[in-house]
RNA sequence: GUGGCUAUAGUUCAACGGCAGAACGGCGGAUUGUGGAUCCGCUCAUGAGAGUUCGAUUCUCUCUAGUCACC
């Protein structure tokens, strides 16, 4: 086993079917990550339940596990893996999303970010170093470049220096991490790197900027500042001209995308990791994925449902809930109706990029991604 | 039993004798590297009866229900 190291095993197309090794274990491509930005996936559900529900590699973030518990903590409890008891692998973003996020709190400059913490207020500084400083602490699997994600609206004149401040931050996140790399004390001395793409909605920008990264030979690429307020065809029209500029032998990680349509999409133009809040965030508020669609769990016709959310699922919400009863928990804000409805939805997620992998393993996946589209018409095949 | 007070949306409260509002709830929608958050639509009411008045949720009386105090 090589970390690091992406195998293709077949193709379709653009779309990949892979392998990438790391130390915590080999991940299956095309992947869903789940998000556990605090170190847990909201809804009371354990690493257990991950297991459970199939979950390759959990995200958690290197800005919110600063500001609390803080990285020398978790540093001190023997890294995130071993913190929250979980050994497969992890990816820690790398605090730039928030940047953009938290953009109201935030003052931007060459050397980094000053942050305005959203527990107490307590300025914070973040640049490439404190970022990878802190990613090292936390001891994940991969660590996310710092990068800044300028709104997909935003102009030119402030998207080309914004990127291009985004190629010298990752240039000291590199020489960052391989140094922290080497240090006796860092726990996890084989923490990989992935470089982020910007450019907004600019395609000769982010080709531009995709070549520049690709000299660096990272182990994967994400592209980020997607899903922001762009139209699905400017997303998809961002990913067909980009991707063919980054290396054709790394996996590509589009992130925080997206609905499952969107997914299936982006496989076909050839994206191989992703994560989003929507199952989680959704399953939250009732909204649930299934394949005929998607549902909300507190209308009024579920009253009296005695169907589990998707006839025929298996995940753990499934084999024993109905309908009727997971409302009347979201309705009584009973934490088990959230966790029920999260593990579906994460379920459902992980189950959909299984599928795909299958299909690609056969050379179906055209197919299978046409099949999958029209079952899920909101509302048109619904039980 | 006597006296006082109250009665407006599903709930808690507004409204000079002149178009009955809000919050929460209910119904539906949004949400893309998560602040268990937030946002956006829609729906729903003057306890019953009589009187004064051009006009009554508002003033008067009776009834009903609730509530407090006193016996």
């Amino acid at each position: 086993m090589s970390n690091g190291t992406f195998t293709i095993l077949t193709k379709e197309g653009a779309a990949k079917r892979g392998t990438f090794e790391t130390v915590h274990g080999t991940i299956q491509t095309p992947v869903f990550m789940n998000v556990g930005t605090v170190g847990a996936i909201k809804g009371a559900v354990s690493t257990e339940d991950l297991e459970r529900i199939g979950t390759q590699v959990e995200l958690s973030n290197t800005y919110h596990l600063h500001v609390r518990p803080g990285d020398e903590i978790v540093k001190q409890m023997g890294g995130l893996h071993k913190f929250m008891s979980w050994n497969r692998p992890i990816l820690t973003d790398s605090g730039g999303f928030q940047v953009f996020s938290l953009a109201g709190l935030r003052r931007i400059k060459e050397e980094g970010v000053t942050f305005q913490s959203h527990i107490d207020g307590h300025k914070i500084f973040m640049g490439p170093e404190e970022s990878m400083q802190i990613q090292s602490n936390l001891a994940s699997t991969i660590a996310m470049a710092f990068d800044e994600c300028p709104p997909s609206k935003a102009d030119r004149s402030y998207v080309m220096p914004s990127v291009e401040r985004t190629t010298r931050w990752l240039l000291r996140c590199k020489a960052k991490l391989e140094e922290l790399n080497e240090r006796e004390d860092t726990i996890n001395k084989n923490q990989l790197l992935f470089g982020i793409n910007q450019g907004a909605v600019y395609a000769d920008i982010r080709i531009e900027h995709a070549k520049r990264i690709s000299e660096l030979n990272l182990p994967g690429y994400a592209i980020g500042g997607l899903a922001v307020g762009e139209t699905h065809e400017e997303m998809y029209e961002m990913l067909e001209k980009t991707i063919p500029y980054l290396p054709s032998d790394k996996p590509v990680y589009l992130m925080g995308v997206g609905t499952p349509a969107n997914i299936l999409e982006a496989v076909e133009r050839g994206v191989d990791f992703f994560d989003c809040v929507y199952p989680s965030r959704n399953a939250r508020h009732a909204h649930l994925y299934t394949n005929f669609g998607k549902i909300n769990l507190l209308n009024a016709r579920y009253e009296k449902d005695e169907n589990p959310i998707e006839p025929g699922c298996g995940c753990p919400t499934c084999q024993r809930y109905s309908r009727a009863y997971i409302r009347h928990l979201l309705k009584a804000k009973e934490m088990l109706g959230m966790r029920l409805c999260v593990l579906h939805n994460l379920y459902f997620y992980n189950k959909l990029t299984e599928e795909i992998r299958e299909a690609l393993d056969k050379g179906e996946f055209a197919s299978y991604k046409a099949r999958k589209l029209a079952g899920m018409q909101d509302g048109a095949n619904e039980i």
